[in-house]
Formats: structure tokens, sequence, C-alpha cells
DNA sequence: CCGTATCCAAAAGGATACTG
DNA sequence: CAGTATCCTTTTGGATACGG
């Protein structure tokens, strides 16, 4: 029949927003940012250069995978610049561009909210698994 | 023997940065706010409350089960209120709650620095993607 | 030392059907 | 209307082995 289904009509919609969100930039940054070791990274980076092995050991739990994809992504984005000195064996620095300290304080507004109000989000959540569905239902 | 495998270091390094991170407070909001729809959400109810199914239509690529489970997410953190009008059918509105509302100008801190940015990310972007491997090592 | 390539287990998330 | 429950596909990310 001519008419779609309230299946078809929802991942029309679901497909349209896709691309307005590809398209976003608020969207695009926060799945930056969002990412686990990202901000690990950018905040250890904060400080100065450091070399790949360094960042694996402070970033202690980090797989080499994810932290070359990591730091792939971030030069990608242009906030992280990779060096690299042609000695052997190679030795590769990574530092934050202008562009990742101009991120720093975002992520600084992050932890900072994080850290003033952690405590009425903790509380909250005990109050909230702890009450019988009735309370939160009234 | 006695000596623990490479593996096994790593592996217990990543335990105990888990259980660092499962307490880190910046990490927890960043993997809350770090969601696609909680933001969408969080935007949506910047201006006032809203009804379920009023959510659902605004934010249109999201599933029924998503935006219940960012809702239950954002009430349990006490971010987002929950009121049930219990008449025929029945009407549940979400609101902001204070702690919720104090969180929009971290959201927005995060938003202004892609929109002002984002030109320069996609800028690096392309020449990452177009550049030659030999450019970059250099 | 600094990665890349492959494989595989776990988790996220959408579609669908059903309930108070 | 506002969910809940189930299934199933896609994605994520760790382990491992190998290459420059």
């Amino acid at each position: 029949m001519a008419t779609r289904t309230a299946a078809q009509q929802r991942e029309e919609a679901r497909r349209a927003y896709d691309a307005y969100l590809a398209e976003c930039p608020a969207r695009q940054l926060l799945d930056r940012i969002a990412d686990k070791w990202v901000t690990l990274v950018l905040s250890a980076l904060a400080d100065g250069p450091r070399r790949y092995s360094d960042l694996g050991r402070t970033i202690a739990g980090v797989s080499q995978k994810m932290l070359t994809q990591t730091l792939r992504a971030l030069e990608r984005d242009g906030l992280v610049a990779r060096s690299v000195t042609p000695s052997v064996p190679v030795r590769v620095d990574y530092e934050l561009t202008a562009l990742g300290v101009s991120l720093l304080p975002v992520v600084r507004a992050v932890k900072d909210w994080a850290d003033g109000h952690i405590e009425e989000v903790l509380a909250s959540r005990e109050i909230y698994d702890g009450a019988p569905r009735g309370e939160r239902a009234r």
C-alpha cells in the first residue's frame, strides 16, 4: 500500500536525524571528548609533551590499540601533534596543539561541575535505588 | 612461576584503574553527558517540562527503549524529575531539577567551543585525510 | 620502541510485541 | 499514553601476534 508503516516513518526520521547530527558541531565534539580515553590523554598531555610509551604507562589501564586509536583521532582533529624522531629505536612524542590547549578549559568545566555536584548526584542515586516504587511515583 | 606475565600485570593495572575511574566524579559525569541521547533530552527540557510522548517526537530519532532508559538514568542522578498525573490515560511529565539546570551551562560551554572551533577541526581532518603518510611523519 | 592486523567476547542499541 | 520485555544485529574494545 501507499501508506508508510509507523516503522518506516520512524526509520526515515532516524535517518534524517542521524544526518543532522552528523553535521552538528556540538555533537561531533561530544562524541570526541565523551570517549573514556580521550579525556585521559588530553589531561596527561596538559603538562607538556610525552612519549608514546610514557602515555601508556601513565594511563595505566589502556590497551595499545585504544591508545593508538585515541591518539590518531586527536591528531586528525588537530588537537594533538605527533612528532617522530628517527633515532634507533624510533622515538615519538605527542603534545597538545594550540587548539588542544584551548579545549582544556572545557574539560576543566566538566570536571569542576562534577567535583562540585557529585555529592548531590550520589545522594540522589541512593534515594532512587532505595525507595520503593510507590514512593517515586507519588 | 612467581613472576607475573606482562599480560597479568596489565590486567591488574587495568582493574585498579577501572576501580579508580569508577569513583572519579569527572569520569562519572562524562559517562553520563557523553551519551548521545542525554544531551538531547537535557536540551529538550531546557525550556520547560515536557511529556514523554512529546520528547519522543521532538527527539525524532530516538527509540522508545533509549528514551526511557535515558530518562531513568537522569532521574536517578537527580537531574530530571518525573511526575505522574493519574488520569486516564496516564500523563507523565519530565522537567529539569535545579541540579539539572545547573548543568546546562556546562553543556553550553561544550557547544560554544564546538561552534567556535569546528572549522579548525574540519580543516585539520581534511589535511590529515588528504596528506600522504610521509607528509605527516616528517 | 612504536605501532598494525586479526580475532573474538562483551556491550550497546534498535525492532518488535505486549501490558497497566 | 507510557512504558516493559525480548530478540537480534552492530559496535566496541581487549588480547594476541606480528612488522618497520
